[in-house]
DNA sequence: TTATAGTTTATAATAATTCTAAAGTATGTC
DNA sequence: GACATACTTTAGAATTATTATAAACTATAA
């Protein structure tokens, strides 16, 4: 993903592309495969890669805004540290968890097919669903 | 569930029968339905039924505990409230999540029927698969 | 270039959970 | 039944993830 194309996603979205976000959408997005990440761990991530200095707060704020935006999907999955997963995987999917590992592994939607699926109870509707298959060795 | 039980039940998981944990899994396995909750409404719920005390910390203790004696399951999910849910049904089963009201809904396991299931990566098994369908009005 | 509204930052605040050390209690043994 | 011991409970401190706050900063449109 090019650099023109990251600051219209931010545009597109309503965000300005501040320094903070253009170094966070192009770690996130500029990448072939989908990417999996706590927000500790996409801090790391960046100190190491940037020289630019993101606060704690400034990441929360900007995944949030991108998951709002709907360029990140968060995991709802509760591994044994206790922090919420993000993916940058925003199409409808499942996944693996590693709990060994603490890793997520992204299953395409048309890997998994059902045969039969409850109705939902009085007045609600299905938003969507979510498939996780834990693993271990 | 009668009183005898549940000391068996306690027992049996190596746990010595203390007043608090009686309290607990009276309060907790002495129904029909399966029952969702998490510590702190657990923790309220107690506070009202008994005149027993409870320290948070006790119901932490003994609701893992419990789980680690297989006699609670834990849900693997994130609400908007960042707590975890636990589950006194221990059978294999998937859930409706309802995120307006926090709620969770069993789904039988036989509600649920896949035509296709992913083979595990390299090395690994897949241990449980858990399905969450997200409501919406 | 300037006013404004949106952002970042450091820090404080919150909330869930775990840790700790001391006081209390169930249990097997005599 | 009384004792010693190992397991429990407890209150409060500590930790961790996350959110709120208020001041300094910056993108943007006129």
């Amino acid at each position: 993903m090019k650099k023109t194309s990251i600051l219209n996603k931010l545009r597109s979205s309503g965000l300005r592309p501040t320094k903070q976000r253009l170094e966070i959408a192009k770690f996130l997005f500029n990448r072939d495969k989908t990417f999996h990440f706590t927000v500790e761990s996409l801090g790391k991530h960046l100190a190491k890669k940037t020289t630019t200095k993101f606060a704690l707060a400034t990441i929360y704020n900007t995944v949030h805004a991108f998951k709002k935006a709907g360029h990140l999907s968060e995991v709802y999955l509760r591994g044994k540290n206790n922090t919420t997963y993000f993916d940058t995987n925003i199409s409808n999917h499942h996944h693996f968890y590693d709990s060994e590992t603490s890793e997520l592994i992204d299953i395409n939607e048309n890997e998994i097919k059902f045969n039969k699926i409850p109705k939902a109870p009085n007045g609600k509707t299905i938003k969507n669903l979510e498939v996780i298959i834990n693993l271990k060795n």
